[in-house]
DNA sequence: CCTACCGATCGGTAGG
DNA sequence: CCTACCGATCGGTAGG
């Protein structure tokens, strides 16, 4: 009985984790402190150490959750059996979602995961590395099947990434647009560009 | 005859900017001290404070330095005569030329300016929102010339902004392409999109 | 979960 | 440009 509810209801450690995500995207992981993070839970500092272990053991389940989440997903569009141009159009509305439904987590894994230290680091950025590599595969296939035209595919990589990046910071404050209106825009965006 | 030669060399301010804009870049502006700094420039922590006013200072010069040669550009391509295809490509590349050749002061005005205090921050913004708006407006008159296709527009200058932006970490490391060929790269892609 | 506290380090100053 | 130093604040611990 107990613990059903405690499953439903988030735990306090979920509680400081989930804040800490939303003072860090607003002030960065150095200028957040252990106090600013207590007085937004309603607790003393000293008393969040009785939930975690320390201020980066909190960087590191965020950027990992995330990075889970993403190799994850990347798992099932691989091996699915659609056309380069699909595979695209779901990443990029993985993208999207994660972006602005997980703006906070994204922001705080995008822009401050240098301040891991090892052995977490490295295992992050062999993370990212692979995700990316796998990213690659399906623009190179892509190019491969005359899918997509003749282009660097590592520039285009970079600049998918990058160009959903910003929705962090814009979607937290002008939500007047829907989720799968962003998607659209930014499918065409990509895929057909700006020109008639 | 010494004027002339100090105006031709560096002077030591100059070099504590720079060192410091690679130093931000590296590790964040918060992580950054002046302890890193004055070791890299070959001085003691309290030396510095001959050259410069308060890290702060430094923070701003870096952003007020780029910010203002933003808006110098803009203004120039703003009046010219050229189609609105034209003046895009124009942005593009004065964008891949900021993130290339002055990576790190790129990299610390766009990921560190909310480290500013008042009034500081409010001009730096009130600058950010003007040279947007001017880039806004050039993508509107290019869909109502029929340039461009009916698009949301915001959407199209963030994620054009952001696209680029990512040269500044990928290009420290990696030269072997051309800023030229970076150039005509990414303007295909924002202006044709990645299919055939 | 709190009170009380610690060693380390920060940006910056005084004075030469 | 350096030595010597300061008040403030940091992440974290002891003990209850």
């Amino acid at each position: 009985m107990l613990e059903s509810i405690q499953s439903i209801n988030k735990s306090r450690k979920d509680i400081i984790v989930e804040e800490a995500a939303t003072l860090i995207m607003e002030k960065g992981y150095v200028a957040t402190t252990m106090r600013d993070l207590a007085g937004r839970v309603g607790i003393e500092a000293a008393s969040l150490y009785n939930h975690i272990k320390s201020k980066e053991q909190i960087l590191g389940e965020i950027c990992f959750s995330l990075a889970n989440k993403f190799t994850t997903e990347m798992a099932i569009i691989e091996v699915s059996n659609e056309t380069s141009i699909e595979k695209i159009k779901k990443l990029i509305k993985l993208h999207v979602n994660v972006n602005t439904e997980s703006a906070s987590l994204a922001s705080v894994m995008n822009d401050e995961w240098r301040h891991l230290s090892e052995p977490e680091l490295s295992s992050f950025l062999a993370l990212r590395e692979s995700y990316e590599n796998k990213f690659l595969i399906i623009l190179n296939e892509g190019i491969i099947n005359h899918e997509f035209r003749a282009m660097d595919s590592k520039i285009t990589l970079y600049s998918m990434l990058s160009s959903i990046r910003w929705l962090q910071h814009w979607y937290t404050n002008e939500r007047e647009m829907s989720i799968e209106n962003i998607q659209e825009n930014l499918i065409k965006l990509l895929l057909q560009g700006i020109t008639i």
